[in-house]
DNA sequence: TGCAAAATAGTACGATCGTTCTATTTTGCA
DNA sequence: TGCAAAATAGAACGATCGTACTATTTTGCA
């Protein structure tokens, strides 16, 4: 049950060992290929920790050249283009949100127990990015208005994950945990604000109390839309 | 009853006639000076629809002279430094934002009639902001852990209007419109997070309907908060 | 109308950017 | 162990950036 399905690899220029990102590496042709897979990974593992701090525009191939010690040409040769190496980082990004935030709700029961699991994974993670920063709203920022491929990678792993969100929201009016009336699109929407509410006086405005005024705001939801049989105060 | 108080006038190198913005040009010394504010205002002008589209970060100054049909040379000396010029684009993009958002709402009784048209003449800028972008938005990210006077200057404006914001709803419950048991800063809290939602679901993912989500979450506040004797739907 | 001052243009600087091309080193199998 | 291939380094490119300096034009009052 994989969140992402399109696997378009778009490898523009891939004049060595490229397109590793997330760990497609594994099975290649049949052998070779280790050492380069290898750095490729550390680099954008170093790319990662400087993009969710300075954002997907910000990252330079010079800067992260110094921080993995190599010269830029070596860095550059991994990816081709600077595009490329952006996508790589969404890629990775993207997976380790899937592992970390929607992979273990599956285990927890369907319904609004999981919706429940999807947001505290969430809050969990984005409490820590009010350190780091995100690269799904610096990214969404910086590529808004100006396409190619690494605003679709973005706004594709977005919406996938949005996507998935909103399923769990289905599945929780299916299971009867919400009341008859409620509206799904209209619940992910008021979740991701909360989110996003959060990010901005939280990380930008550095405003106290926000972590508690998103869990407060996710409470008000459930309490609105949650069918009236359910006990589900506990958190 | 001005929204701003701190009137910090950071000049740092003013070698021409500079720090205009908003429209603290008359009553100069005295005399002299009208071509050179003139052309500040029309620079202003230009730069704040770049920095709308790219971002504060992206906004340069030899994409700035071409705009207006200037030298570099031309266009620096109004400012003096970069830096300078973005926070010109900054107090010039709050001032629009108090005319446009703030101000207008005074004129209706205070409580939540005044809330509602707080909200109402937030939503009605960025509907607009969809398309052209919103520097309190943009900025944040780009400035959120990047300390210096543009950052200063930014968190201040967005800081000034929350408090606005979260006056208004101090109002609406001293005057008996909410619950007594309603949480202010939960409230405003919850209204920011329908707006960036709504900007980032329409401007960035290009989802419908997302302005029709952002006005029934705030009807949803409403029906939460409000004082029982109220009828407050006719949105 | 002339003239100082203000406003604008012109040019150049050092730095950094992504990218290309050509060495050099390192790797991993025969 | 040797050798092709892979991986990395080095140097240079054109472009763009903010800024500093100097020259020229334009302004507005005496």
């Amino acid at each position: 049950m994989p969140l992402v399905s399109s696997n378009e690899k778009s490898m523009r220029k891939p004049p060595a060992a490229a397109s590793v990102a997330g760990f497609g590496l594994r099975g290649q042709v049949g052998r070779a290929l280790q050492k380069g897979q290898q750095t490729t990974l550390a680099i954008i593992e170093a790319a990662l920790g400087l993009s969710t701090q300075i954002g997907l525009e910000g990252l330079s191939i010079g800067v992260l050249a110094e921080v993995t010690h190599m010269s830029k040409s070596g860095v550059f040769a991994h990816f081709g283009s600077r595009e490329e190496l952006q996508i790589s980082v969404i890629r990775e990004y993207f997976h380790r949100f899937e592992q970390e935030v929607f992979y273990p709700a599956l285990s927890v029961p369907r319904g609004l127990p999981r919706v429940q699991a999807l947001f505290a994974n969430w809050m969990k993670r984005v409490a820590v990015e009010i350190q780091s920063g995100c690269i799904f709203i610096s990214g969404a920022v910086e590529f808004d208005d100006r396409p190619g491929p690494v605003r679709d990678a973005l706004a594709n792993s977005v919406q996938t994950w949005l996507a998935a969100l909103f399923r769990a929201v289905v599945l929780a009016k299916e299971s009867g945990h919400l009341r008859a009336d409620a509206d799904e699109q209209q619940i992910a929407f008021e979740i991701h604000g909360l989110i996003l509410a959060l990010h901005y006086e939280a990380r930008f405005l550095k405003n106290p109390g926000s972590i508690g005024r998103a869990n407060q705001g996710f409470e008000n939801i459930l309490v609105r839309c949650a069918a009236l049989s359910l006990t589900l105060t506990q958190e």
